[in-house]
DNA sequence: ATAGGGTTAG
C-alpha cells in the first residue's frame, strides 16, 4: 500500500453540510488534493482562525477541531502572513474543471449584464458611427467604409475605444475586431495603440472569446505596444473569466520577465481568476501575500474576490475572517461582499448563521437583492430545508424583488427535485411570460426531476421540447439522461443518448463516467465497472471519491443479483435490463467501426458484462476474484490520494453486509481501519459485541454524523445496522437504530399507529420493527388501547434506486410472517402492511411473542453475556 | 477587477 492517508475523521460529503472542516474539497476530490498531502489536515482551521479572532465564540458546532500541534504560534496573528498556505498545491488541481467550466461560463454569457461605459470622453461623431455600424449585417465589408467616412471626425483612441466597448456590449465581437484593426493602423503613438489593445482584449475576454483575446495580445506584444500592465491585466481577466485560471496565473507570472509590476487591478483579476478556477484558498493567499509584499493595498474588490475563493470551497470560517479583516482595515462592504460571504456560509452548510448575516444587512444600508435571495434559497435547498427555501422565495416575491433567470432556475430545480412538477411547470410559464426563455439549466433541472421520479415519457417530451426550442443539450444534460436511463435499467435509451452525446462532440468527464460505472455496479457488474475505471484513467480523466464509492458499495452485488434473479417474485427490472443491454450491444455492433475508441470500450464492457451475466456458475470463485479486485481498488485510492468520506465508510460497511464469511468482512474492515480509526473502532467493536466499551466512542461518532445532511446520515446508520444484522449482532443493530431514531435520523419513524420504514435499509428496518412492536407491547401492557388501524410502510426501499424494487417490502414480509405477527399487505398499496389494534394486541399478549421480539447478539463478548442477555429475556432463572 | 442556478456515490 502506498502512504497511509491522513487521518480524516468523518468527512462529510456535501459542501453544504460541512459544519466543521473545510473539507468539501473531498467531494470533488480530484482537483482538491492540496490538503491531502498535509499530514495534519485540521491545521487548516487553525491557520484560518489565526487571521483574526474567531468572529463567534466557538460553540460545539463551529469550534475548530483542535490541531495536534500549532503551526501558527510564531506568526503574527494580525498579518495575512499567518495565513501562509500549506506546503503543497498541485497545479493539476484545476485541470478537470475544464468540462464543467465550459458549460458554466457559456450559460453565464447569455446573462451578460451589459457593462455600460459611463465615459463621456467620446465625441458625438463616435455615437453616429456606432449607430451606423450597428445597422450593418454581421460581416458586412462596408464597415471599413463607414469608419473611413468618419475618420476625420473621430478623435483618437477615446472615440475608438468607445466604439469597441459599445460593440462589445452588444456582443458584436467581429465588428469590434474590424474596428480595432482599422483603428490600430490610424494611431501613431504606442501609448494609444496600447490603450486600444487592452480595451480590445478586455472586450473579447468579457465575451468569452479568450483565443481571440490572446491573439490580439500576442500581436500587440510583437508590435511593441502590448507590454503594458493594462494589456496583461486584461488578458489575465480574460482567461479567468473563461475559467482558464492556470493560463491566467501563467500570464500574471510572466509579467516579471517584462519588468511589469502588477497593479491593484492585475492582482484583483488574478485572484478572481483563481476563485473561478477553483484554486485552493491557500494557494490564493500566496498571491495575496505577494500583493502585500509589493505594497499594493487590497481594496473592497480584492476582498470580495478572496471571499469568492472561500465560497467556492464552502470555507465559511475563512470567509468570516476575511470579512472581519475588511472591517479592521476600514474597507467598506458592499452588496457583493455580503452576497459572496453568504454564499460561502451557505455552501459551508451554516444556514442559521447565513440567516443572521442576511438579517444584519439592512442595518448597513444594504438591502438583500435577488442574488442574496437566490443564494439563500439555494443554500436552504442544498441543506435539505426546502420549506425554508420556499418560504424565502415567497418572502422575496412579497417584497416585490423581481425574479431573474438564475432565481427562476434555482426555485425550479427545487420543485423538480421534490417532484412537484405542477409548480415547476407553473414557474416555467411565469418565467416565459416575463420574457425569460428556458435555458439549458432550466431543461436540465426538469429532466433531472422527471428522471428521479422515473417519468420517462415526460423526459422524452421535455428533451424533444428542448431541441425544438433550439436549446443545445450540454454535458450535464447528457450525464443526467444517461444516469437516469441507466438507473431505470433502460440501457437501450442510455446507449442512444450516449451515442448522441458522442455525436455532439462532447468529451466525457468524471461525472459521466461515474454515472456509467455506478450503473454497472448497481447491476452487480463490479469487475466491469473496474475496467471502466481503468479506461477512464487511460483517457486522462481522474476518478474521484464518488467514482470509488460506487465501486466499493457494489462489492458483492454480483452474487446478490443472482439471488434476486433466482427469487421467483424478484427483480423483473434487472432481467429487463439485461435483455435491453443485449439489444443495445447488438445495435451497436453494426456501427461499431464508426464509433471512436472510447465508445467501443464502453460498449464492449456493457457487452462483456451482459454475456457474463448469462453464466451463473462459479459463484464462490467470483467472490474471491471480487475480493482481490476490491482490494486493488482500495490500493488505487491510496495511491491517488483520494480521501474517503462518510459515504466511503457506508460503502465499506455495505460491502461487509454482502460478505459470506466473517473473514472477508474483516479484510474490508481492515481497509476501513486504514481510512479512519474512529469509524473502524465503532463498527468493529459493535460487531465483536464489545458494546459497553465502544458506546461512548459511538456516541461521538453519531454526533459527527448528525452534522451531515439527513440522507448521508441515514445512509450511514443504515449501513452500520445492516452490517450488524447480517452478522447476527441484532441487539447491537437495534441499539444503533434506536439511537438513530432518538436523533431523528429518519424523520418521524414511528407513532403508535404507524411505522414508516421507507428511508431505512432492510437490516435497520427489521431491527426497527422489533423495537416498535416491543414499544407497542408496553403500551398494551400499560393497559392502553391500541389505535384501530396499525400500519407499517416500506415504500420502495431507500437502498434501491431502481424504481419499484420491493426488496425492503419482501424482507419485512418475511420477518412479520416469521414472527407470526398478524399483518397483511394493504390492497391499495403494496408497500404497506396493515393490521387492527385488537388483533395485534392479542398477539402481543401471547406467551411466546416477547421471546420472538427481543433481539440478541449472536456474537457476544463473554463478560457481556450475563449482563445483557438475561435481563432482556426477563424469563430465564439464573 | 467583484455576487447567485443545473450532473455522479449515500
Amino acid at each position: 500500500m502506498a502512504s497511509t492517508p491522513p487521518h480524516c475523521s468523518l468527512t462529510a460529503t456535501k459542501p453544504y453540510q460541512n459544519h466543521q472542516y473545510p473539507h468539501n474539497h473531498l467531494k470533488n476530490n480530484n482537483h482538491r488534493h492540496a490538503h491531502q498531502q498535509n499530514p495534519h489536515p485540521h491545521h487548516w482551521t487553525s491557520h484560518k482562525v489565526s487571521l483574526t479572532k474567531p468572529p463567534l465564540a466557538p460553540s460545539p458546532r463551529n469550534a475548530p477541531k483542535p490541531a495536534a500541534t500549532s503551526t501558527t504560534s510564531t506568526q503574527n496573528p494580525n498579518s495575512f502572513h499567518s495565513l501562509s498556505p500549506l506546503p503543497s498545491s498541485k497545479s493539476e488541481l484545476t485541470s478537470d474543471f475544464s468540462g464543467r467550466r465550459s458549460t458554466r461560463f457559456v450559460s453565464k454569457l447569455h446573462l451578460g449584464r451589459p457593462k455600460y461605459s459611463m465615459s463621456t470622453r467620446h465625441s458625438s461623431a463616435a455615437e453616429e458611427a456606432l449607430q451606423q455600424v450597428i445597422q450593418l449585417a454581421k460581416d458586412d465589408k462596408s464597415l471599413d467604409n463607414i469608419l473611413l467616412n468618419f475618420e476625420g471626425r473621430l478623435c483618437g483612441s477615446d472615440d475608438y475605444t468607445f466604439l469597441l466597448r459599445e460593440l462589445g456590449n452588444r456582443g458584436e465581437w467581429s465588428k469590434a475586431i474590424r474596428c480595432f484593426d482599422f483603428a490600430i493602423k490610424r494611431e501613431r503613438r504606442k501609448i494609444d495603440q496600447g490603450k486600444l489593445a487592452s480595451a480590445m482584449i478586455s472586450i473579447l475576454g468579457r465575451l468569452g472569446k479568450v483565443e481571440l483575446a490572446k491573439n490580439i495580445f500576442e500581436t500587440a506584444l510583437e508590435e511593441g505596444y502590448g507590454n503594458t500592465v493594462y494589456a496583461f491585466s486584461a488578458l489575465v481577466s480574460a482567461y479567468g473569466r473563461s475559467g482558464y485560471c492556470n493560463d491566467a496565473i501563467r500570464v500574471f507570472d510572466s509579467m516579471k520577465s517584462y519588468n511589469l509590476k502588477p497593479n491593484l487591478v492585475t492582482y484583483n483579476a488574478v485572484i478572481d481568476a483563481c476563485g473561478k478556477g477553483g484554486v485552493d484558498f491557500n494557494q490564493v493567499v500566496v498571491i495575496f501575500d505577494d500583493m502585500l509584499k509589493n505594497g499594493v493595498h487590497p481594496d473592497r474588490i480584492t476582498f470580495n474576490s478572496l471571499l469568492a475563493v472561500c465560497s467556492r470551497g464552502g470555507l465559511w470560517e475563512a470567509a468570516r475572517n476575511l470579512f472581519s479583516e475588511m472591517v479592521n482595515r476600514g474597507i467598506d462592504q458592499d452588496i457583493f461582499t455580503y452576497n459572496t460571504l453568504l454564499d460561502a456560509v451557505c455552501k459551508g452548510g451554516q444556514m442559521d448563521l447565513a440567516f443572521e448575516i442576511m438579517a444584519e444587512m439592512p442595518a448597513k444600508n444594504l438591502m438583500p437583492n435577488v442574488v442574496t435571495y437566490s443564494t439563500m434559497i439555494d443554500g436552504y435547498a442544498k441543506a435539505g430545508r426546502s420549506d425554508d427555501a420556499l418560504n424565502l422565495f415567497n418572502e422575496m416575491k412579497f417584497l416585490g424583488i423581481g425574479l431573474d433567470r438564475v432565481s427562476y432556475n434555482t426555485v425550479l430545480s427545487i420543485y423538480a427535485k421534490l417532484g412537484r412538477f405542477e409548480e415547476a411547470l407553473d414557474l416555467c410559464k411565469e418565467m416565459e411570460s416575463s420574457g425569460i426563455r428556458k435555458d439549458v439549466v432550466t431543461y436540465n433541472a426538469l429532466l433531472g426531476g422527471y428522471g428521479k421520479q422515473g417519468k420517462y415519457d415526460e423526459i422524452k417530451r421535455v428533451f424533444g421540447k428542448m431541441k425544438a426550442d433550439r436549446v443545445s443539450p450540454n454535458l450535464l444534460t447528457y450525464s443526467t439522461l444517461i444516469d437516469v436511463y441507466s438507473k431505470g435499467g433502460m440501457y437501450k435509451e442510455a446507449m442512444e443518448v450516449f451515442r448522441e452525446f458522442k455525436k455532439a462532440g462532447l468529451k466525457a468527464d468524471v461525472v459521466l463516467y461515474s454515472a456509467l460505472i455506478d450503473a454497472l455496479c448497481k447491476n452487480g457488474l463490479v469487475e466491469s465497472a473496474v475496467s471502466l475505471l481503468d479506461e477512464m484513467t487511460k483517457e486522462g480523466i481522474k476518478p474521484n471519491v464518488v467514482t470509488y464509492n460506487s465501486i466499493i458499495d457494489a462489492f458483492g452485488r454480483s452474487s446478490t443479483v443472482e439471488c434476486a434473479v433466482d427469487d421467483s417474485d424478484g427483480a423483473p427490472v434487472l432481467q429487463k435490463g439485461a435483455s435491453n443491454l443485449n439489444y443495445a450491444v447488438a445495435v451497436d455492433n453494426k456501427e461499431g467501426e464508426e464509433a471512436g475508441k472510447e465508445d467501443n470500450q464502453i460498449i464492449k464492457i456493457f457487452g462483456q458484462l451482459a454475456a457474463e451475466k448469462g453464466g451463473q456458475s462459479k459463484k464462490d470463485n467470483r467472490c474471491r476474484q471480487e475480493m482481490l479486485c476490491i482490494l486493488g481498488v482500495f490500493h488505487k485510492m491510496h495511491e491517488l490520494e483520494i480521501k474517503p468520506n462518510v459515504v466511503t465508510f457506508s460503502a465499506i460497511l455495505n460491502a461487509c453486509s454482502r460478505c459470506n464469511s466473517f473473514e472477508d468482512a474483516s479484510m474490508l474492515l481492515e481497509e476501513l481501519r486504514l481510512f479512519d480509526n474512529q469509524v473502524y473502532g465503532v463498527a468493529h467493536g459493535l460487531l465483536m459485541g464489545h458494546r459497553d466499551n465502544v458506546w461512548g466512542q459511538a456516541q461521538s461518532l453519531f454526533d459527527e454524523v448528525k452534522l451531515m445532511d439527513s440522507s448521508t446520515a441515514s445512509a450511514f446508520y443504515n449501513a452500520l445496522t445492516d452490517m450488524l444484522w447480517h452478522f447476527g449482532q441484532k441487539r447491537g443493530a437495534e441499539l444503533v437504530v434506536l439511537e438513530g431514531k432518538r436523533r431523528q435520523v429518519w424523520e418521524n419513524v414511528w407513532s403508535d399507529s404507524c411505522l414508516d420504514l421507507h428511508l431505512m435499509s432492510s437490516g435497520a428496518a427489521r431491527a426497527m420493527v422489533h423495537s416498535w412492536l416491543l414499544n407497542i407491547r408496553s403500551v398494551v401492557y400499560e393497559g392502553h388501547e391500541l389505535p384501530k388501524l396499525l400500519s407499517i410502510l416500506t415504500g420502495w426501499g431507500k437502498h434501491s434506486k431502481v424504481v419499484g424494487d420491493g426488496a425492503l417490502r419482501r424482507a419485512i414480509e418475511v420477518l412479520l410472517t416469521g414472527m407470526g405477527a398478524p399483518f397483511w399487505v394493504a390492497k391499495c398499496n403494496l408497500g404497506r402492511f396493515i393490521s387492527t389494534g385488537p388483533m395485534v394486541a392479542a398477539w402481543l399478549r401471547e406467551s411466546g411473542t416477547l421471546k420472538v421480539l427481543v433481539l440478541h447478539d449472536d456474537r457476544n463478548h463473554p463478560e457481556n453475556v450475563r449482563f445483557h442477555q438475561i435481563p432482556n429475556l426477563q424469563m430465564l432463572p439464573l
